[in-house]
DNA sequence: ACGATGCCTTAGAATAGTTCTAATTCTCAG
DNA sequence: CTGAGAATTAGAACTATTCTAAGGCATCGT
C-alpha cells in the first residue's frame, strides 16, 4: 500500500525551527511512523517501525524524538494506568477509550460543548491547562456498524 | 487534630470478607494510612507512613495490600502522566486536578449531570465501565479563598 | 573553503518503579 | 495439635525511562 510521506515535513520543519530545533531524518522518520499507524504505540513500538527504515538508529534517539515532538506540541504523551507511555499525532481535542479486552486504544472526538461543561466542574481558583479523558471498557462487535 | 481512625475496620473487613480475603494488620494499617491524609501517596510514601505503625512491614507487601484494596474497590489507582502510580480512596465519582507547580492532586467533584454528558460522547458499541478526567495547570492563591 | 560552535545521535550504564520468587509465618478448620 | 491454604517477607529480577560521555554533523563567521 502505497503511502505518500512528502507533505509532513513541511510543518514539522516549521514547528522545529520554531523551537530553534533542526529537523533531522530521525525527527522525520520518527514523526511519520506515528501518522503512519495511529494506534498509540509504545517508544519500543516506535523504535521496531523505524528501524526498519533507519536501521541505525537507537532507542534513546526515539526517546529524545518522541519528547521533542510532544514538546513541539506535534505530538500528545498518554499514560492509561501503569505501563509505558503511548504517542499520538492526533491534535484536536479528544478522549482516549481503552478496550480492556483488547489493549486496543481509540480516540473519540470531544464537541466543544461536551469540553466546555467538564471545564465548568471547576471551582475558582483552579485554572487548567488541558485535559484528560480516559475511558475504560469494552467494545461490542458494533451489530450492524456503518 | 484527632482523627477516628475506629470505625474503617469494619467495612475493610467486610469487603476483604465478600472476597475470600482475611483483614490483616498490614492491609488495616495501609488502608487507614490512606484514610489519615488524602493526598494520593505513592506506594513509597505508603510504605514510610505504615513504617510508624508496623516498622516490620515489607515494600512488596504494601503494594500487594495496595492491588488488594484496589481489586476490592475501596480504593483508586490513578495515573498521572509517566512516574509512580499514586493511590485515592475517594469512592465518589470524582476528578482530578494536578497542579504543575506544586505536584499536588486535587479531587474535584463531578455532579452526575457532567458525568452523563461525558458518556454521551462515545459512539454506539462503546461500552465504558469507568471514565477518569484528569485536568493539569496551576491553582491560584485565591485572592479571597473560603 | 575552513574551522569553531553547538546541536544531535549513539551505546551503554544507571535509575526508578514495580513485580516475581522462594522461603517463612500465620490462621483457621478439623 | 496438625495440615492446608493464605499472607508476608527480603531480595532478585524486570521494565521503562533517563543519564552520560563520546563522537558526528550542520551551520556560521570569516
Amino acid at each position: 500500500m502505497p503511502l505518500a510521506i512528502t507533505s509532513l515535513p513541511e510543518s514539522l520543519a516549521q514547528r522545529l525551527a520554531d523551537s530553534g530545533l533542526r529537523a533531522t531524518p530521525q525527527r522525520e522518520i520518527v514523526y511519520s511512523v506515528l501518522l503512519a499507524k495511529r494506534d498509540h504505540p509504545t517508544a519500543d513500538e516506535v523504535y521496531v517501525r523505524v528501524k526498519s527504515e533507519l536501521p541505525t538508529i537507537s532507542l534513546a534517539t526515539v526517546y529524545n524524538c518522541l519528547e521533542t515532538l510532544v514538546q513541539c506540541d506535534l505530538v500528545r504523551a498518554v499514560n492509561f494506568e501503569r505501563g509505558p507511555t503511548r504517542y499520538c499525532p492526533n491534535l484536536r481535542p479528544h478522549a482516549h477509550f481503552h478496550d480492556e479486552q483488547t489493549g486496543a486504544t481509540h480516540d473519540i472526538d470531544l464537541p466543544p460543548e461536551v469540553l466546555e461543561k467538564v471545564n465548568a466542574v471547576l471551582p475558582a481558583g483552579y485554572d487548567a491547562k488541558s485535559v484528560e479523558i480516559i475511558f475504560r471498557g469494552k467494545t461490542n462487535p458494533s451489530p450492524a456498524a456503518f
